[in-house]
RNA sequence: GCGAGUGUAGCUCAGUUGGUUAGAGCACUAGAUUGUGGUCCUAGGGGUCGUCAGUUCAACUCUGAUCACUCGCCCCA
């Protein structure tokens, strides 16, 4: 394909470009939404001891299971690039002692590279991004549904007006237990006609088989218990109760008594959110309440909600040319090499005011460097020639007029400043 | 991890049942034009046809392997 021997590994992607002008445009209309709710950013190594992950991801699970990058680094110590945000923070949390509580919540947001050894597809890579936020302590359904608000409104800053978000709860630990115990028995007796996977997963991870695609699967599981029948009192007052919040919030949602996540930590709330144009079909976001997870990893007992955003599937949902906007770009322009300094004393000063500018003095003629400030993307361009270094003037050119419009005119070289100002 | 498809210039792609020097558009470089770019005109540079092996007098074309990407499954963000 290219003449370049070294590609990047497999899955693996160079960022640059209007993919970065992208990136960090989500950052930063991150980092304002986030400030405004609370939360503070958090960078934890990218990695971590293995046992981080497997103990709080579960072993039983594809991600832990298969999809690990681990090794032994030269002190024999077995060591995985996080494949996820969370459990590194929870970590974090616990090493450094950061104090949480019921009563006083901790709230954080991260976001960076993540690893997991799959096969890359559209919207899928080995080394990819997530934008993550943990809100820990608090257990009450305005905090599960102010966490869904946010994740929405994230969306909504960027330009996803049209995401679908979709709810569901796994109810406390007992709850799930009891009910995965009924889904066992009762997919136990199916056995037979269920599909090769989901038999499987009967084994190692039977909440899986709801979500399975297969058609025949499905009609199964029409059939299975549902979730909604195993959840206590409690479980079910606090996830209407989240409803209600949402509906008051105006935030539209779907109910889906199948959705379950692929991480084991999550009970209660869990949710996902889905962009239903066509344009790609998985969840660009996705998060739950887990009431364990700190305790797991030798921290407080407190239960904690959080969610991720897929960065590189959310950029691909963002219109290129939103980001081609052209900024204001000055050209300063001698028109041969006799103005150099001149221009070049122009130039200097522009730029001690911040303004964004471009010194053109390549070029043979004052044609070619005409066609280079043009391909700089430069609309205004300020002509040093001759007469403007004789008179004291700059003669300014707009590129985006046409010589009928005027594109010339001739101004006083001591109130350029100004001008560029107002212009 | 499983199934399918694609790979020819920087980009988007043509390329006949295997046949001589592999093409187009856009992009790029230069000229027309020594004080004005974009539209038009002229000329030019750029390819081990993804890689390796095989069949053949002859391979971009056929076969095998391999790599990469895309789509579906699985999983997840």
């Amino acid at each position: 394909m290219t003449k370049t021997i070294f590609n990047p590994v497999r899955g693996m992607k160079d960022l640059y470009g209007i993919d970065l002008t992208k990136y960090q445009y989500i950052i930063d209309n991150a980092l304002r939404i986030a400030n405004k709710y609370g939360y503070k950013l958090i960078e934890t190594p990218i990695v971590e001891n293995t046992e981080v992950f497997q103990r709080s991801i579960g072993d039983e699970t594809d991600v832990v299971a298969k999809e690990m990058y681990t090794f032994k680094d030269k002190g024999d110590e077995s060591i995985t690039l996080r494949p996820e945000g969370t459990a590194g923070v929870m970590r974090a949390i616990v090493s450094n002692n950061i104090s949480v509580t019921k009563n006083n919540p901790l709230k954080l947001m991260y976001y960076g590279p993540m690893f997991r050894y799959d096969r890359p597809q559209k919207g899928r890579y080995r080394q990819f991004h997530q934008l993550g936020f943990e809100n820990i302590g608090a257990m009450s359904p305005y905090t599960d549904a102010l966490t869904i608000a946010l994740a929405h409104e994230i969306l909504t800053a960027v330009g996803i007006f049209d995401c679908q978000v979709y709810i569901n709860s796994l109810g406390e630990l007992s709850s799930r237990e009891d009910y995965i115990k009924a889904i066992v028995k009762y997919f136990s007796i199916y056995e037979d006609k269920l599909s090769e996977e989901s038999k499987i997963r009967l084994k190692k991870n039977p909440l899986r088989i709801l979500d399975s695609k297969d058609n025949n699967d499905k009609e199964i599981c029409s059939m299975a218990p549902k979730i909604y029948d195993y959840l206590s009192k409690n479980d079910i007052k606090y996830f209407e109760c989240i409803c209600d919040i949402l509906d008051n919030y105006g935030i539209k949602y779907e109910i889906d008594n199948l959705l379950v996540r692929g991480l084991d930590y999550y009970s209660h709330t869990i949710f996902e959110l889905k962009v239903n144009n066509g344009q790609y079909k998985d969840a660009i976001g996705g998060g739950g309440r887990y009431d364990r997870l700190l305790n797991i990893l030798g921290g407080p007992d407190v239960s904690g909600i959080g969610f991720a955003i897929g960065m590189e599937r959310l950029m691909m949902l963002l219109d290129d040319n939103k980001f081609k906007l052209k900024e204001n770009i000055i050209s300063v322009i001698p028109v041969s090499e006799n103005e150099n300094e001149s221009a070049f004393e122009l130039y200097k000063n522009i730029l001690s005011y911040d303004i964004r500018a471009e010194f053109v003095h390549i070029g043979n003629n004052l044609s070619k460097k005409v066609e280079i400030a043009s391909k700089l993307d430069s609309n205004i361009l300020l002509i040093i020639g001759n007469d403007e270094v004789k008179d004291n003037t700059v003669t300014v050119t707009y590129m985006n007029k046409t010589e009928e419009e005027g594109r010339n005119t001739v101004i006083n070289r001591n109130n350029i400043i100004n001008f560029l100002k107002y212009n």
